[in-house]
DNA sequence: ATTATCTATAGATCTATAGATAATGC
DNA sequence: ATTATCTATAGATCTATAGATAATGC
């Protein structure tokens, strides 16, 4: 039953991993501890001994899933210097993205949750997406370089949850493309 | 026990309501239906008389709530004729309707979580996304009228559920003000 | 000896249903 | 007689904990 300190921390690694998957999919609440450990081929029990609680791995699980997008974004930001805006939103404001939230944006994904999450999966949040808007600003040292951020990134989580939200993917298509035409 | 026809549809609307003000402020799985009848006066095993299923209460709480916005976007409409969206914009990015989720926008207090309902609850949200943009667009017949108004509503919509999302109440009120200057 | 994981369970939810009750509406 | 609402409960969750087990690490 017991295995290495390093296989228990790449089990671990593979918990955080699938969690931030499944809560992006399905929601925080939608995703139980017994499902969340046997998707990654672990009893329910064992979650204990690895976190403290569920809101602990919601706030790990929102960093992992950050840092990944933090990454995708600094590498468009790079590959497109002064067009940082119109390259992320090529890829963001896309179908693909639009239907698969479980590899997508924390922002996003999980935002309705968050406002009723506890203070540490909050400020894992919070991080977050003041990172994400690092990257939009793109260095900017003036105020209004980053209040065009915040407001570019304003339009781009919100053009993608009425996207995912709505039930007519016609009107879906029509949020992302005119989000898209506004950056 | 019994009471009324009259009394009995009096406290159907009365559910109605009580769950449209619930559902925007704890999302729909954070209300349970025997909290939802007890605060109306109501005991649990009454709910089924009146309801076919939760979700279809979801539906009608949808519908009721976006009937409140749509009426209140058309005076602000009426009121502003030209400037619609900075009218809008002054209401609907402000503290207030930030920190009252329970009275404000439905398409921004439950987008998240109507990715993950029914058909008959995504039908009616999807219903009243639609309405609320048709006021932003102002009866624009040109496409491009409507995809400013879909650009439009999409910063509002990110803007405040970033807002409530984030745990700090500076960054939460940056959000606001910059959206509120795009628009 | 330590500990990562297991099985089992406590206690608290949740939606939905069954059958009883008592007041309305005929 | 009808029916709006009640009490009670089924059955299925959920998070978290207790104690057992068996392999690692000393």
């Amino acid at each position: 039953m017991k295995v290495s300190r390093e296989q228990a921390q790449h089990n671990r690694e593979k918990v955080v991993e699938a969690a931030a998957r499944l809560f992006r999919e399905r929601g925080i609440d939608g995703v139980g501890l017994a499902e969340l450990m046997q998707s990654v081929g672990l009893t329910h029990g064992g979650f204990y001994g690895q976190f403290g609680s569920k809101e602990e791995l919601v706030a790990e699980a929102c960093n992992w899933a950050f840092e990944r997008s933090v990454a995708k974004w600094k590498r468009t930001a790079q590959a497109h210097p002064g067009a940082t805006a119109h390259a992320i939103a090529d890829f963001y404001l896309a179908p693909e993205h639009r239907d698969r939230p479980g590899t997508g944006c924390a922002a996003a994904a999980l935002a309705g949750d968050m406002a009723r999450e506890g203070v540490h999966a909050r400020q894992a949040f919070t991080q977050g997406v003041r990172d994400l808007v690092g990257v939009l600003a793109e260095d900017a040292a003036d105020a209004e370089g980053r209040r065009e951020a915040l407001a570019d990134f304003s339009t781009l989580v919100g053009a993608i949850v009425l996207a995912r939200a709505v039930d007519d993917p016609e009107l879906a298509d029509d949020f992302l493309r005119a989000a898209r035409e506004r950056l």
